[in-house]
DNA sequence: AGACCAATGTTGGTGTGGCCAACATAGCGA
DNA sequence: TCGCTATGTTGGCCACACCAACATTGGTCT
């Protein structure tokens, strides 16, 4: 049998929105860790490289700011990415007690590489649906993210 | 200012389906941890109420396939709706090897209740989305949970 | 100038929860 | 009868979200 009928999974569940989201979200989180291979680079380094290259040179605290990543990953993401030299570590002479983190060459290439593998995941996750329900989906989520991220 | 200029979050990010659905899924745990209150019930234990409510008793392993929730973790929330009185472990006679869950009318109780909660996470989760919208938010999520649960 | 406050980087701890390995027990099928 | 598998259980590892504390350093107020 495809599908057992002791795998259905509750009414209740499948037309609970949060569920959706955080369940889903283990799937997301499966995929994209295969796709990104053990020991390598996780969903948060993508993340900081992307607002590097997007807005310039940053402190880890406005990194943490854009990504919503707390600031104690920051250090930890940007020392891996830094050891990887994605990334370079310097102290702002202006503000001495600041760090500014700037994206290298390798850094460049490296996120549009996992841009494309990211892009894989996509056509993975979003399988059963056409274009114009992934732009809708993609929209909707965005909104409701918007609407809480620093809300 | 409302929304500073270094909280913009990366373009990058917010095209990402699967960025999007990860970061949102920790949004929604912390809606639905606050909802639930401390040290009280999580959604795993409404999960399982739900399940054994809609599909009447079933074994640990039935649950957990059910619910998509690991056998291990199925143990630990069975240990405590159990100690709560929201279920009954008993072995089944047919095969002692395995336990039968049943669900009491406190679960019952418990579970309509954390539904209520629940529906009030839903609105404020979904504040900026019509109902139209999130009929289809809920849609369009369902389908693709669908397409990776048990596939 | 001096006193206070806020931001920053860093360390470390706690809790959730997904995942896997191992194991004993008990049915089931060849 | 000999495996093979399902089940319950324990225990571990890992990704991360969150929070507390702390020293450094800058800006602010008086």
């Amino acid at each position: 049998m495809e599908t057992p009928a002791d795998r259905r999974a509750p009414t209740r569940l499948r037309s609970t929105p949060s569920w959706l989201i955080t369940h889903l979200a283990t799937h997301v989180t499966r995929l994209v860790g295969q796709a990104f291979g053990p020991g390598e680079w996780r969903r948060y380094h993508y993340a900081l490289l992307a607002a590097l290259e997007e807005f310039g040179p940053a402190s880890q605290a406005e990194l943490g700011r854009r990504c919503e990543i707390d600031r104690s990953y920051v250090v930890q993401a940007i020392n891996e990415l830094a050891d990887g030299g994605l990334v370079i570590r310097a102290t702002d002479p202006n503000h001495r007690r600041r760090n500014t983190i700037t994206i290298t060459e390798a850094g460049i290439r490296r996120l549009h590489r996992l841009g494309k593998t990211l892009e894989g995941v996509q056509e993975t996750l979003l399988a059963p649906l056409s274009p114009d329900e992934r732009r809708q989906l993609v929209e909707l989520l965005a909104r409701v993210l918007d609407h809480h991220a620093h809300g």
